[in-house]
DNA sequence: GTTTTATCGTTTCAAATGAAACGTTATAAG
DNA sequence: CTTATAACGTTTCATTTGAAACGATAAAAC
């Protein structure tokens, strides 16, 4: 008697299908409209919540690779999006943040996201975005547990 | 005045980020109890549900890109685990199963799979985890509306 | 029946990836 | 002070990736 494992019902496999379709569903808008490829955009959204950021915060808050992240800053910064300053006391750091074009460009892509992302919720009554919320919240910090040592989490994880 | 993108209540980015920690925590079971790849494993495990299938059949159940669904094919043959002939009627298409290896194999890979996907939901209570699955499957819907036509999902979608 | 056209799976090749090594700077230990 | 250890970001290099080209088969159009 195999077991019954149905996939379509297994958490690990349609949490994965889900958050692909909706990277690329998103991916696609800031991409064709803005030129930014999805490791630059999270570079530049985490830089939207807080100014100036390391290139190692940015690696902690967005669990990309520093090697990635540090290709993508590149990327931005030679697009004239970010600047990019040693840090006063420790000239290991590197202070990143946006240049005048960068805020301008944020200005732009925050709002469009932010709507994108309303569309997409609209689906949902106000009390099932709470329940969302609260069970990925609860399952995030209970896989967390799980995760042997402060494994990077990479990219082709499909 | 800055626009209000909360990256930690931002639905790609969490649901990114939820998906990479369980796919993580889970392969890194399987890959070192069984050899097993994140790419190969899904394989196998379609396979589990329903057999034969082609190639094309584990593309279409898995959302991979077909060149890695070929290569996950040939490693697990290669190692023994599936059983590849040609289709009778359409030499086209590949009829994919376990060998009587590869079942044994799963007998033993998917009670641990179901086993860990349980630990993972004990933190929710059965009503909360009806509503993840009713969630998901409304954004999923909500989504694949959104997607132009047919683009594949890739991997690196983050 | 012959000629398109489409489908399946593999292979090719350029680009992306990430683990490890590296140079540099800072901190800790001696 | 000097030496050893650690942290930051870049670079190197072998591997993985996936878009496109491909050969082979089947279906559709003529």
């Amino acid at each position: 008697m195999p077991p019954d494992l149905q996939l379509n019902r297994f958490l690990p496999y349609r949490l994965n299908i889900l958050s692909k379709k909706v990277s690329l569903a998103l991916a696609t808008r800031y991409q064709e409209r803005f030129g930014l490829s999805i490791p630059e955009w999270r570079v530049f959204a985490t830089l939207g919540q807080e100014q100036p950021l390391s290139s190692n915060d940015i690696v902690e808050r967005t669990a990309m690779d520093k090697a990635k992240v540090s290709r993508a800053v590149n990327r931005l910064v030679a697009a004239g999006l970010l600047d990019r300053q040693p840090h006063p006391r420790d000239q290991r750091l590197l202070r990143l943040s946006f240049s005048h074009k960068g805020r301008d460009l944020y200005a732009q892509v925050a709002p469009e996201a932010l709507a994108w992302e309303g569309q997409l919720l609209s689906v949902l009554t106000d009390t099932e975005r709470a329940q969302l919320w609260a069970l990925m919240e609860k399952l995030e910090r209970r896989v967390a547990e799980e995760i042997p040592e402060s494994v990077p989490l990479s990219d082709s994880l499909d």
